[in-house]
DNA sequence: GTCTATAAATGGATAGAC
DNA sequence: GTCTATCCATTTATAGAC
């Protein structure tokens, strides 16, 4: 039943785990039309509470097309999820950070990484993920790998290499890595995914970055000499 | 449909905020054995993936039973999660914490709470409520005010107090509350939500609890006199 | 490839006897 | 209060015509 014939999307690697392949089809497509109402629906409803027949109706498609192009729905969000991971990348911003000062560094890091992670979009994401976290490991594991696992490897580099430079003390960069995620998202990210807030403002976002660096700076700044 | 008779277990107050009431019925009655049971199968699988009959099977009894006891499927997920509910609030730490000098209770604190926000019930109940944030706007809500925003509240308190005594030097003590929160959790929160990896050990919790006191203590330390 | 129509199963919820 | 048996809507998935 799964990965049907036509199912190229999920692939399974020599390590025996499962990767996001890039399966945006040229857009205007009937995948690309299903995809894109899939991934409206699943995000807005969650997986249980969105039925083929839903996806079809928003796609504009009959169902027996939807099932030529996805073998079930177990595929189809498996699909969707790899389609929404797509630009999870924060492309562009590495090497103007390398270029700064760390607090200034960390602090456009930051910025990026925090308005991407709660954008409606990406909290809708880690939501539909996360609730079938238990029924769809590989897909949770992928999600991750795909995003997050790399921001998270971007950070670790940058912070080795202010390290190096000495502008900052870190024993130890993997643990910093993650502190500087959890300072970031602070108990923010937790109460979007919950819905309990609205967005916050463009200037409260900093305000929490500028905050989330300041700690982090002070924290681990070099002994004065 | 929602709120039938005998649902008395989600009330609405005047500010029109609905709340989680202790729900806990005598242990070894019918009710008891359902909300166990729908608590294992919601929390393993989410709500979605679980069909009354499942829970009825579970809990030895008869599906007109179920609905005599809970009036829908809605109204059983509310109760079951109002039911896990009741054992987060972190009892008995807040008084030895504020005995301590602040890094320690801040570590105190620390351990206790990324401990209980690990354990597995934790995670599953937050996995299973994100998952339903949307369409159960009103149970995140009071899943928040039962369980996380208690702690939140008393966290607060804590440094507020830390603060009057000069220990620390915290400008905003929402702000530092919200990063202490984060700096707690760091990564390994969302790593365990996603099913990324196992349950860390007892000693690799201390580390990071251990690093995160260090990191804030140090960054809100006050200006040497 | 795409559609209409339908099969087959499962789900939430209820009726009525005890 | 509890059970057995059942109704009816919905859901996943497919068959067969175009």
């Amino acid at each position: 039943m799964r990965n049907a014939v036509g199912a190229k999307r999920i692939v399974t690697d020599e390590a025996c785990m499962t990767k996001l392949v890039a399966p945006t089809p040229e857009a205007g497509s009937k995948p690309a039309q299903i995809l894109a109402a899939a991934g409206a629906l699943f995000l807005e409803n969650g997986y249980g509470a969105v039925s083929m027949d839903a996806v079809s109706k928003k796609a504009n498609v009959s169902k027996a097309t939807l099932y030529a192009h996805f073998g079930s729905k177990d595929e189809l969000f498996r699909a969707m999820v790899a389609c929404e991971c797509a630009s999870s990348a924060l492309n562009g911003v590495w090497d103007k950070a390398t270029a700064l000062p760390a607090a200034e560094g960390l602090r456009m890091i930051g910025l990026e990484f925090v308005t991407f992670v709660l954008s409606a979009k990406a909290l809708a994401a880690h939501r539909v993920v996360l609730g079938e976290a238990h029924r769809f490991p590989e897909l949770a594991r992928a999600f991750y790998e795909a995003g997050p696992a790399l921001t998270f490897g971007r950070v670790n580099a940058y912070l080795e290499d202010v390290n190096r430079r000495g502008e900052l003390a870190i024993p130890d960069i993997d643990m910093a890595t993650h502190q500087y995620f959890g300072l970031i998202k602070a108990n923010l990210h937790m109460k979007l995914l919950l819905c309990l807030t609205e967005r916050p403002s463009d200037l409260t976002i900093q305000r929490f970055v500028d905050a989330a660096v300041d700690l982090f700076v002070k924290g681990y700044a070099p002994p004065a000499p």
